[in-house]
DNA sequence: CATTAAGATTATTATATTCTAATATAATAT
DNA sequence: ATATTATATTAGAATATAATAATCTTAATG
C-alpha cells in the first residue's frame, strides 16, 4: 500500500535532523534523562524535549520514569543499524 | 565533527519522502527514464524531475543519457539496505 | 500546603519543503 | 530550419518544521 511509504518516510524524517542524530548517538551507549542530554548538547530544554517527543512518537525511543526523571532509551534497534550504515 | 551529523541528516532527508521512496523502489529492479517513472507513479513530470534531482544531488542516484532519455539508476547501495531495514 | 525541580506543552516567528504551472533547453525527427 | 519529444529549471503559493520563549504539570521536599 501507499500508506507504507508514508510511514517509512515519517520514520526517516524523524531521524533526519542533526540534533536528533546526536541524541541517538548519546543514547546508543545508555539511557539518559532530558537534563543529562541537555548538558551534553547545550541546547534549550524545551527544544530537546520536543526532539525526544518526535523520536518517541515514532516508536524510536521509549521512556520510563525514575525518581523525578524521565529516562529515554533506544527502543527500535533498526536505528542503530541505519546510523551504522550512514557512518559506513 | 558536527558536520557529519548534518550530512547524515541531509542524506536521510533525501530519502524521507513517500514519492522518493516509491521512485527508489522502482529503481531497485532496473534503471528507468523520467517518463517511465512518470507512468508508474502518475505524477507531474516536473515533480518527478525535482525528486530525481534531489536524490541525485545527494549522490543516491546516477544519471546517464541514452538516446533522448535520461536513465536514472541507484548509485549508492546503502539505500537499498536502509529500505530493507524499514520493510524489516 | 507552598516551593522547587524536571519535564512537557503551547504560541510565535523564521525558515524550509512541496506542489503546480509556466518556461527553457536539448536531442531527434520531418 | 521547424516541430516534437523528453527533461530541466524557475517562480510562487501552500504547507510543514524548527527554535525560542513562555506557560503548564507533576512529583518530591521542606
Amino acid at each position: 500500500m501507499d500508506q507504507d511509504r508514508i510511514s517509512q518516510a515519517e520514520y526517516l524524517k524523524a531521524l533526519a535532523h542533526p540534533t536528533r542524530i546526536r541524541i541517538l548517538e548519546l543514547l546508543e551507549s545508555e539511557g539518559r534523562c532530558v537534563s543529562n542530554i541537555g548538558e551534553k548538547l547545550d541546547l534549550k530544554q524545551s527544544n530537546i524535549s520536543q526532539h525526544l517527543g518526535i523520536l518517541r512518537s515514532r516508536g524510536i525511543l521509549s521512556l520510563r520514569r525514575e525518581g523525578g526523571h524521565s529516562i529515554y532509551c533506544i527502543k527500535d534497534p533498526r536505528v542503530t543499524k541505519i546510523l551504522d550504515l550512514l557512518r559506513g
